[in-house]
DNA sequence: TGATTATATCGTACATATACGATATAATCA
DNA sequence: TGATTATATCGTATATGTACGATATAATCA
């Protein structure tokens, strides 16, 4: 019978929380709801949240360093989708109890 | 058409995303996914978790606090479980992404 | 080419989170 | 009662996160 866990155990833990403190911010987190349905520019995602041009690009980086996001440039615009399919059910998970 | 979300969308962020941050922690992450399965206290919590009893303590009382745990003493122990239903399917999502 | 637009980056001030050692509280035991 | 055990709290040093203003980069337009 195993009691203490796995060295993978909290290993795997350590990614996760990374992965959830990536998301763990309420710009963040709308935005990531957005993009679930379609792509959209920085400049966009900017205006619908309320937050300064570079504020959001910095948040949308950070999710897109972490794997979480991707970009696609377009001449001067830059178009982010997510990247990391496991998204949608940890927002669904989310919207299902703070909805 | 709505393009700008409304205040409520802003504020159940927030509130998500105070959840998440509570949360994203490794040892948290471990002591809920062990809370899961049965209520525990925060010396075995410690020793599973390889973490000081003191920090510990710190980490069971800042899941407690934000309604996610709830504590029942008996004699000298004290043992925590999920208050949070809400937890296991979040978890569950998180377990199928990392494991 | 110069102006404009979209995005990214940088430095920084400030807040928050975390871990740690020491100690307090409180229950139980010898 | 005094010692032990389990848990909580406190002060603090350090790290990390966040927002902001200013500016850089790079594409497009007149």
């Amino acid at each position: 019978m195993q009691i203490t866990p796995s060295h993978t155990s909290l290993d795997s833990m350590t990614l996760a929380a990374e992965c959830l403190k990536a998301i763990a911010h309420p710009v963040r987190l709308l935005m990531i709801e957005l993009l679930l349905d379609h792509r959209m520019t920085v400049g966009e995602l900017a205006i619908i949240c309320k937050t300064p041009q570079n504020v959001a690009s910095e948040h949308l980086l950070k999710l897109k360093d972490r794997g979480l996001l991707k970009v696609e440039r377009e001449g001067r615009n830059a178009y982010y989708s997510i990247a990391e399919p496991g998204l949608r059910s940890i927002i669904q998970c989310i919207q299902a109890r703070f909805r």
